[in-house]
DNA sequence: TTTTGAGTTGTTCGA
DNA sequence: GTCGAACAACTCAAA
């Protein structure tokens, strides 16, 4: 008998528990789901598409006949290929995310049918959903006290396997977009990294090594500068374990407590998987987003007038990538200056961001639009200009991704408006005058809550 | 049960 | 320019 190995978002082969989990010869599938497919925006399609060309080489390079891919719904396609290969077990990395869970379930099912078991070894976590507890045993709905058990908690340490993995295959059933077994060798390094295991454990000793890592918490609100981890997605398609970025980076750095809000936000969304699209707080169901979808298209297009939300918006529409600061500052700027819903902007970046996740980025969002647990206070409206300044010092990360503001020196890029030649380049004037749309939204929360205080007494 | 301390990432105003 | 206070009370988590 063989063991199915059923990658989804673990596409690497160091630090894999589910690999390691296998004890007789490994079939190694992927399955290309129509329904992920469309839904995924069309940079990381292209991504995951290039991980897969990766994990292949990979497999080849280690004896093994290479990845099998086949299209359709995981619930049909897992148990014919067991019955093809004669496979008596699936193993799997968990995946915690709503659609995933379902699919799981499913799968799980279909599977008992023809007799197949199917294992969950490993997870895409350092301490996965439901094992970072209270006292009383319920779960945390507050990042700080979550962060103190958590920190306590021993860091697991990474995986070793030395996987067989089987010489001969069934034919693949590739889509005419799917890898192709011998791909064009320009694989282009979307956004936030090269593609692949290889790549990124290149990263990672990249980001450990120049001591990035050390500087990360002072670095790392920097738009100008390299000082994030450039993990993203590599995290996101699981080809690094956190396991082996814990092992790099060492367990007392900033970027330590970052690793754990990615736990922290699989946890709520574990136990809230209506959040992803629903304010966690229902009583803010009440607030009067606007419905203009012209003014949507112009913070989509980085036309909004404001330097710093402009160059965001054009760094993730020609990159795939936003700087996480200038995510917040983009967020903030959707949000509270045009009261338009946080959904719409989630929608936009699941589209866009090559490490698009569902629990980070919607709960992110909540937490900009005030709408989540444990949220930014609602009077915490970002000044697009202010943090321009203050993270962005110079203006170089304007002008980067501003062509019209590149003839402005310095931090002048972030006030064109008060600059004699800082419209010259066709660059747009402010849709919204900030401080009259920091009072607006200041008056619609407050609206809500007065609301809600009535309601309670 | 009650009490106590604390809460990712800001901005503005006035001294 | 720099500093502290106000924003506005509310909820969580633990003792």
């Amino acid at each position: 008998m063989v063991d199915i190995v059923w990658f989804r978002r673990d596409l690497r082969l160091g630090d894999n528990g589910a690999l390691a989990a296998a004890d007789q010869d490994v079939v190694p599938l992927f399955v290309l789901d129509p329904v992920l497919l469309t839904s995924a925006g069309g940079v990381r399609r292209e991504r995951l598409l290039a991980s897969l060309r990766s994990l292949d080489s990979s497999i080849r390079e280690s004896g093994g006949a290479g990845l099998l891919i086949r299209r359709g719904d995981p619930v049909d396609v897992l148990p014919a290929v067991a019955g093809e290969v004669g496979a008596d077990r699936v193993l799997v990395s968990g995946d915690y995310s709503p659609f995933g869970l379902r699919r799981d379930r499913r799968v799980a099912e279909a599977l008992s049918v023809a007799e197949v078991a199917m294992a969950s070894r490993d997870t895409p976590y350092l301490h996965p959903p439901a094992t970072v507890r209270k006292g009383d045993g319920g779960p945390f709905s507050v990042f700080t006290p979550y962060w103190r058990v958590w920190s306590g908690l021993s860091v697991p340490a990474p995986v070793q396997s030395s996987p067989r993995f089987v010489t001969r295959l069934p034919p693949d059933d590739l889509p005419s977009d799917a890898p192709s077994r011998h791909p064009p060798s320009d694989d282009r390094s979307l956004g936030d990294g090269a593609v692949g295991e290889a790549a990124a454990l290149a990263t990672l000793t990249g980001f450990a090594d120049s001591g990035a890592a050390a500087r990360y918490d002072d670095d790392r609100n920097r738009l100008d500068l390299p000082g994030t981890s450039q993990l993203g997605a590599a995290l996101h398609f699981g080809e690094i374990h956190p396991r082996t970025v814990l092992a790099h980076v060492g367990a007392d750095t900033a970027f330590v407590r970052q690793m754990c809000w990615r736990d922290f936000y699989a946890d709520v969304l574990y136990r809230r998987p209506d959040a992803a699209w629903h304010n966690v707080d229902r009583r803010f169901d009440a607030l009067p987003w606007r419905d203009d979808r012209s003014q949507f298209d112009t913070w989509c297009a980085g036309r909004t007038g404001y330097p710093v939300v402009d160059a965001g918006m054009r760094q993730l529409a020609q990159s795939g990538w936003m700087h996480n600061r200038a995510r917040m500052i983009v967020a903030s700027f959707l949000t509270k200056d045009l009261l338009l819903p946080w959904q719409w902007g989630a929608r936009w970046f699941l589209d866009h961001l090559v490490d698009g996740d569902v629990a980070s980025n919607s709960l992110g969002w909540q937490w900009c639009a005030g709408t989540g647990m444990d949220p930014s206070p609602y009077y915490r409206i970002f000044n697009p200009v202010l943090q321009g300044e203050r993270f962005d010092p110079d203006g170089a990360y304007v002008r980067r991704w501003v062509p019209e503001l590149a003839h402005l020196p310095g931090r002048a890029a972030h006030t064109p408006w008060d600059q004699p030649t800082g419209y010259d380049h066709g660059y747009p004037r402010r849709m919204v005058d900030h401080a009259r749309a920091r009072d607006d939204a200041l008056d619609a929360y407050r609206a809500v809550k007065a609301a809600r205080e009535r309601a309670t007494t």
